[in-house]
DNA sequence: GTTGACTCTTACATTGATGTCAGGGTTTAT
DNA sequence: ATAAACCCTGACATCAATGTAAGAGTCAAC
């Protein structure tokens, strides 16, 4: 099948099709025309490529084990799980810095709403005096 | 003073600064040789773009309500608190995408380990047969 | 007055997957 | 045979703060 078949069969652009390509992901073979041609087992691997992707990997990490874990299971491609672990921690950084924001933000927040509550407290008080 | 001397009491890199600078968000005076002449209080407004840029707030935000938070509280500036909120929900969005690829992810490595165990137990009741 | 330490502006590089456009070839259907 | 719809390559743009470097001016100390 031609690049735009395949694009529309995975929702994958066009563009993004041949960015793979570059990246040694997928290697289409050429008709006489130049033309890229894909076998119909394409839709599986990009399918795959796009839960690598989808699960934080770049296509250079998805490149070192993707000839395996098209051939076997997951399990017996020894680059996969090391992978994982490292974006695994990856993740847990993130979430750490990300929940520290949070909790900054929060806090902040509460002290302006608690600041402007008081000062309009302060007015209710003023005006309750006259 | 200078602006090595701000940089080296802020810890922010003079190229930072002259971003900061490009950006709207000081202003250092020029002197007769061109040399930027920084305020002792652009101590104060380079610690208060730090605390900011940290909440991940971006320059141009920070250029939106600088003025107001350096001259008065948090409190009595309006941009700042849709700004909190817009950030909050930011983050988290984004903690809801990276709990979901972290829950993927060690789904997928717990899956692995157990497919590793049960084909060693294989090769052990293999062995066992002896 | 020379050297070293500053400062200035301008501009390119970084990161990574994707969008988009230009300029040109191919195929398909009318 | 012509127009529409595809395909090709190459290249620039995106996002944002920061690093880095070149080329040139300034200042301080010795």
């Amino acid at each position: 099948m031609k690049i735009g078949e395949l694009a529309k069969l995975t929702g994958v652009s066009v563009r993004s099709l041949r960015y793979y390509e570059s990246q040694g992901l997928i290697s289409p073979i050429r008709q006489a025309n130049g033309y890229r041609e894909y076998s119909p087992l394409a839709v599986e691997t990009v399918e795959t490529i796009k839960l690598y992707l989808n699960l934080g990997l770049s296509t250079e990490q998805i490149a070192g084990f993707l000839h395996c874990v098209l051939k076997n299971k997951e399990a017996f491609c020894a680059e996969v799980m090391p992978l994982y672990r490292s974006k695994l921690e990856d993740i847990e950084r993130q979430l750490v810095e990300l929940n520290q924001i949070k909790r900054n933000l929060e806090e902040r927040m509460a002290s302006i709403l608690q600041e402007q509550n008081e000062s309009s407290l302060g007015a209710c008080k003023l005006e309750n005096l006259e």
